[in-house]
DNA sequence: GTGAAAGCGCTAACAC
DNA sequence: GTGTTAGCGCTTTCAC
């Protein structure tokens, strides 16, 4: 392996490519038939087509993807763009694109938009629209991902990947807002007489996530507790869980990932408390260390991989021209596990007096 | 926001894009001078520039990449060739490459390899090279990479990326086999009579990791246990761990990463055993959740945001046909927590007896 | 400084 | 089936 490295390496960036003219001449046939081998858009007798295969076998010859796709008008592209590409629901996501995409034989192209303003945004996505795109995928998981959706050009087909539900635009989301009401209500009926919820950057005025808690503690009469913010940092869940394993009154949280629910667990352990035997914590997301965690996390699988999938069949449906479903949604589904258990006797009769 | 989208979205696919021919039309000057303002290769005078920025506003034209890579023969995409996109080092690499293209105006476009098999793999990467490319980044932490490297035509500029060095090969390596050698000293000089080994699967056929493992141990003249081996999913490491835990002459663990680490310990708390009272446990990567691990894990911290940063440097020097280095290498960094501490009493006696 | 002319390497439309 | 003829939308000489 290494020997045929070593072997490679000195040939790299020697031989002038050859072009389509030069196979022709080769394989003695015009250009166009040469073009018709290589698309397989017509027929080609079979004589002409194995002189053709030899003639690219024999001087190496790759088609200019420049030329093809400016003569043919179609681009096989398709661009993501997204606020981040290495915090799990991110990869996951961009991992289902990437698969259904590659399955397609369309090329991913990746770029990341770190900021809201529209002048830095339109210059971060200025060489990916320069691409001969096929469409577009935004993952508007945060403000981002939101403001570039409104900075691509209306002329390309476009799809956005998201936890809500935006009108009017061609999107696949999971529903989190009735995931989190399902899992607000598991702790609620565990007994727990109201839930915390340790927030994550919200991508608009309120998540899914914070609106299906809301929801749960008004439909049951719970009292609705001040909202904690958290970073996409877990860290920043450790002085939250500090401060809230301080308050007797807090006997359940619920924070909107996984990551941060660990921090705050690691907060509340650091303050001399229980995890879920004085307080339950529940995540979000079924990270992949989720179950691995001590305790294993009460959570929601949530399946960004398939968010992916469905995000780009869609925008494959768009480029077809296809009128099919402009909305794909699924729910995600509540996973029980340890972190998460009745309210300790003291908090019970705290609740009663 | 929502009603911006409504607006919008009637709009999509409309209007035609305009071309160079339109702008310069619209501007009253000859196309090479729209050329040369968006390129800057020449000196226009400040009226025809002004005069042509406002008509690429109005048309809101963008360039043709396909047709300037055509005539310019210079491309501005960078394509990585990765086994897995979401698992934390790989993304974290990624991340790397993508932040400082996009920082040299370039697009990162991404490509899965799954496979090993010569056929498979020009079939996943086909697609990305019949892209006009500027260079290719494989990601060879994996046999898929490895093999990948192999496939990529020696007319491309080339830069592997990964943790064992290979002779010839323009690459960028975070130099592990040290670090682990560190790592396994560190348990040694905690006073363990020898460490295990839970390998992650390996790219070649020893690790960087590994190798570093046994070096130290035979340098040290401990015994050198038999290997365990994990795939990339965490949970991998629960069985071994419970495993590890049944023998009393297991007091030291060296994981290949902090997931397995996680899955490992969480193996040995499962068979009613302590981390680190009874058994250390080491990981690999210092991935952003193993400080706030029950107990905080001691690993080795890689940067692979750096790894990906230079060897995106690496690359750019070689396509812009400089001669400089072909080669940059890293010594992670040991970070000692809490996972890891001296043996328990009985097994020093064992080790005594 | 600026424009006219000539391609870049391919596919598409049309004859035969 | 196959070749001939025209472009695709830009950049690049090369005059002026």
């Amino acid at each position: 392996m290494t020997l045929a490295a070593e072997v490679r390496v000195p040939m790299r960036s020697q031989r002038k490519a050859s072009t389509i003219v030069d196979v022709a001449a080769y394989a003695g046939v015009s250009v166009p038939t040469v073009s018709r081998v290589l698309t397989g858009a017509a027929k080609v007798s079979d004589a002409k087509r194995d002189a053709v295969r030899a003639a690219i076998a024999a001087l190496d010859f790759r088609p200019s993807s420049a030329a093809r796709v400016l003569a043919s008008r179609k681009a096989e592209v398709i661009a993501v763009i997204a606020g981040d590409t290495s915090t799990y629901g991110y990869a996951e996501t961009i991992r289902g694109i990437e698969e259904s995409a590659r399955a397609e034989n369309y090329t991913v192209m990746i770029t990341v938009v770190e900021s809201t303003e529209d002048d830095e945004i339109d210059r971060a996505i200025a060489a990916t629209l320069a691409q001969p795109l096929a469409g577009v995928c935004v993952l508007k998981f945060d403000p981002p991902g939101v403001a570039a959706l409104h900075r691509i050009p209306p002329s390309l087909p476009l799809v956005a990947l998201s936890g809500v539900r935006e009108a009017g635009l061609r999107q696949a989301v999971l529903d989190e807002s009735h995931a989190a009401e399902e899992l607000t209500d598991h702790l609620l009926d565990l007994g727990h007489a109201t839930v915390h919820h340790v927030r994550i950057p919200p991508s608009r005025r309120e998540d899914g996530r914070t609106t299906g808690w809301r929801r749960a503690l008004k439909r049951r009469g719970a009292a609705v507790p001040p909202l904690a913010d958290a970073t996409w940092d877990p860290r920043s869940g450790i002085e939250i869980g500090r401060r809230l394993a301080e308050d007797p009154a807090v006997t359940a949280i619920f924070c909107g990932n996984d990551e941060i629910a660990m921090g705050v667990i690691r907060g509340i352990v650091t303050a001399g408390r229980s995890v879920p035997d004085d307080i339950s914590v529940a995540g979000f997301d079924d990270h992949p260390l989720a179950a691995l965690w001590t305790p294993p996390l009460t959570t929601v699988d949530q399946d960004f991989a398939g968010l992916g999938r469905r995000g780009l069949q869609l925008l494959l449906n768009e480029i077809a021209g296809e009128t099919g479903r402009r909305f794909s949604s699924e729910r995600p589904q509540l996973i029980v596990r340890d972190s998460t258990a009745p309210p300790p006797p003291t908090a019970e009769v705290r609740r009663i007096n």
